[in-house]
DNA sequence: GCATTACGCTACGGCTCGTAGCGAAAGCAC
DNA sequence: GTGCTTTCGCTACGAGCCGTAGCGTAATGC
């Protein structure tokens, strides 16, 4: 979490169950309150915790929403569904099922709006949420190529830029449905774009 | 902007100029100071305007915000070049233009998060951002039909579900690329992006 | 002139922030 | 057990911002 191990081997040791509360407690939170109206001493109080341990643990709260809403990407796994087009599928609906949430919703963007002035904040979510969701991307493009779905790439450099390309594609297109545009990223909004992805706009923009 | 016009004949107008001032002053804030420590009282004072007159217009930091940044996305607009790819790439660019500034980066998404809680500030935003955005997918597509690059869509409704689909895959993929994987989405970029969306993955995935 | 509305300015209570200081608690070494 | 070290809970504090009220003044239409 605050990358805390070097030093300190004797002395009362951390609470971990303090941890605990704590993120769960900013989850809950964000919930109820939003991100604007959330304040760490509210969050102290949830979770039965002074508020000056909540500082002497995290910086501000940019990083406790980051580590608090990172939780919840813990679950992402990608199952071998056989194919590359139900792969994505699953990809897409285990990320949407997550931002469905309403405490990833409001959290997650709002750490990013300020990680764009942050590149210490920035590079806290790339290490603990986006490399989860890539390594998704990475595993489900090295499977498509194993299966003959997808031609391989020997340029390195290339195959790197087209594993980003599809990732923010993807990500991309999930977390613009669901939070700008307010619809839902169902299993059947999955399928169409699945198909778009895979086959492109000109291929078949008739059938669903 | 905050929608007043239906009384009031009489009495003194209210000043555009100041309009105009602090709508120009909360984007400097937004590019010098971020979403998070930007205050009403601040922008009042740049804008050379009393605080109280700021809060007669506005409700709040969300909806100043969102009028602020709205004014970037006037600029948008599809001239016709000639080839729906070329089309594509037209709009890609010219969105992320807009993101490339400082004040559309920190204030869009944070107003975006923040709309996950508030409804009325959601229609704001997309009466006021996306349906400007909206629009252009619109043209490009009804271009591209005549020019028989792309089929007719009879069904109406499943017309607007693709319209629904390509605007959160071209929109998103830019807004995940500017601020999530924090890299320029340039003409390589959107060069890329155009081709993955007209011919899909399995098409040409080696060449750029 | 008169009515009406917008403006600038000042002041205010209320809330949150982030920190300092203190005594008590929970570990480890001996 | 006795010490040493670190964390914890608690209280209190100055600082800053919020959003509003009140008042006198400025700019319109009639």
């Amino acid at each position: 979490m605050q990358s805390r191990t070097p030093a300190s081997r004797t002395g009362r040791p951390r609470s971990a169950a303090a941890d605990a509360a704590i993120l769960a407690a900013t989850r809950q939170a964000l919930v109820e309150l939003g991100w604007s109206k959330l304040t760490l001493g509210d969050v102290a109080v949830r979770a039965g915790v002074a508020k000056t341990t909540l500082y002497r643990r995290w910086a501000g709260k940019n990083e406790l929403v980051v580590d608090a809403v990172a939780e919840l990407f813990d679950e992402l796994s990608l199952p071998d569904r056989g194919s590359l087009a139900a792969d994505i599928e699953g990809v897409v609906l285990q990320f949407a099922a997550i931002l469905a949430r309403p405490e990833a919703r409001s959290g997650l963007m709002a750490v990013v709006a300020e990680a764009t002035r942050d590149d210490l904040l920035r590079e806290r979510i790339r290490a603990s949420i986006v490399e989860r969701q890539k390594r998704l991307v990475l595993a489900g493009r090295a499977r498509a190529q194993e299966r003959g779905e997808l031609p391989p790439q020997p340029d390195a450099e290339a195959a790197a830029r087209t594993v980003d390309l599809i990732f923010d594609m993807v990500a991309g297109a999930v977390v613009h449905r669901t939070l700008v545009s307010a619809e839902p990223a169902d299993e059947e909004w999955a399928h169409g774009f699945t198909r778009v992805l895979l086959s492109g706009l000109a291929a078949a923009p008739g059938a669903v």
